[in-house]
DNA sequence: TATATTTTTTAGGTTTGCCTAAACTTTATT
DNA sequence: AATAAAGTTTAGGCAAACCTAAAAAATATA
């Protein structure tokens, strides 16, 4: 499998989750930061290697053996994250890029052995399930922060939104896995909520409350 | 830089030890296993790129520029063989297709946090100097055991011929990096060597004798 | 030295993955 | 329902990195 088809296998997969019928020519082209045409052509490429079920103008969507080839690269990545942020000492915003690169190294001796020098970790750092061998992930209930009501309390497990700017802007505030936000209470006019995490309390933009996940 | 023109970097910088005057496309060409064709292209690409001296037809050196770049994917390449075989119990002769692969990974900060975490290693596995940030190997006497006489006693520090037929002779015989070599005699009608190796004595063959370097 | 052999380069072709522009479908608007 | 707008596909190109076959240069041999 080439370096392209396994960004637009791993892309459609993270795609599918908010577009149940199928993911768009144009979405995924734009995710991908490639023109709609490029994207028509991988589609039919991956079709045709019997690893999506796609439908002329009806956008495209992994089959079983689409699915387990891209929770493959999931599990790649996120062991790699972990590992860079464990024992590199990365901070968030400068996981992406390299994970990004390490996760299409292919040995299967290498995935195995790092999990295991990892201590076979269950998440990675932005709080995201690793899937095991088998492609097995561990189903979790995320909720946005902008999804909780004054005075409910909720643990940091993970971002939507993984620019470097938003990253950054998580380090400032002192925001990381674990932290503890509470809603205060919230705004209106413009959506934003002002929440205390630790023992300081802050003002939070709903751009910001929607791409920050806890568990409850 | 392109994959393929780090690979063709990091292969004149092997073979220009042993050619001095000037690497030939033949040599070049059957050492990535590819066409002269190919090299030809490629040499002209990087000699535009002004990283390589080249005349046609009388073959090609890397300049100081090339020089540089080639060190630093050497850097990279020996830093990722000590984190597989130090941290993820990789034997000697699994290493060198993997590491192959983690060298052309794009993150400075990565190599920099690798190298802190493996503890500033000066040598890989193989026990080939790992160049510094600025490209300064350490200069080492190597000498194969061939060139030794009965009596002369060194300790392994790597090997010429990195085959995985060899590499898993070597496990098996218990012949690792650092290992105490003695010769006992020599066999002229074959060239092979009996040499005592901890606490017993083998064989080996000219073959082997002349892809096992050591420090005196 | 002339010729044969080997090596190297040039010319032209292929594949992958991207692009633009034009044609075609689907969806939205009036 | 007809038309406009938006989204998708097709057609034709381009660059990188490989290839084969033929031409040219260097080297070896008679």
């Amino acid at each position: 499998m080439t370096l392209s088809e396994e960004n637009y296998l791993k892309s459609i997969y993270s795609l599918q989750r908010e577009h149940r019928k199928g993911v768009s020519t144009n979405v995924l082209s734009k995710y991908l930061d490639a023109k709609p045409a490029s994207a028509t052509e991988m589609i039919k490429k991956l079709d045709e290697k019997g690893l999506v079920r796609y439908q002329p103008y009806q956008g495209v969507l992994l089959n079983e053996s689409g699915e387990i080839s891209a929770l493959k690269i999931v599990r790649k990545h996120r062991l790699w994250e972990t590992f860079l942020a464990q024992k590199l000492d990365f901070s968030w915003d400068e996981i992406h890029d390299v994970a990004e690169q390490l996760e299409h190294i292919k040995s299967d001796k290498l995935i195995q052995q790092l999990d295991k020098f990892l201590g076979y970790p269950k998440y990675d750092p932005h709080g995201d399930p690793i899937p095991d061998e088998n492609g097995h992930v561990i189903k979790m209930e995320k909720k946005r922060v902008s999804q909780l009501q004054p005075g409910d309390t909720g643990s940091c497990i993970g971002v939507n939104d993984t620019s470097s700017s938003f990253l950054q802007f998580l380090d400032q505030q002192n925001i990381r896995l674990g932290s503890v936000i509470q809603i205060v209470n919230f705004q209106d006019f413009d959506k934003s909520m002002t929440v205390r995490i630790e023992d300081r309390e802050l003002i939070l933009s709903q751009i910001a409350t929607e791409n920050i996940y806890v568990r409850i």
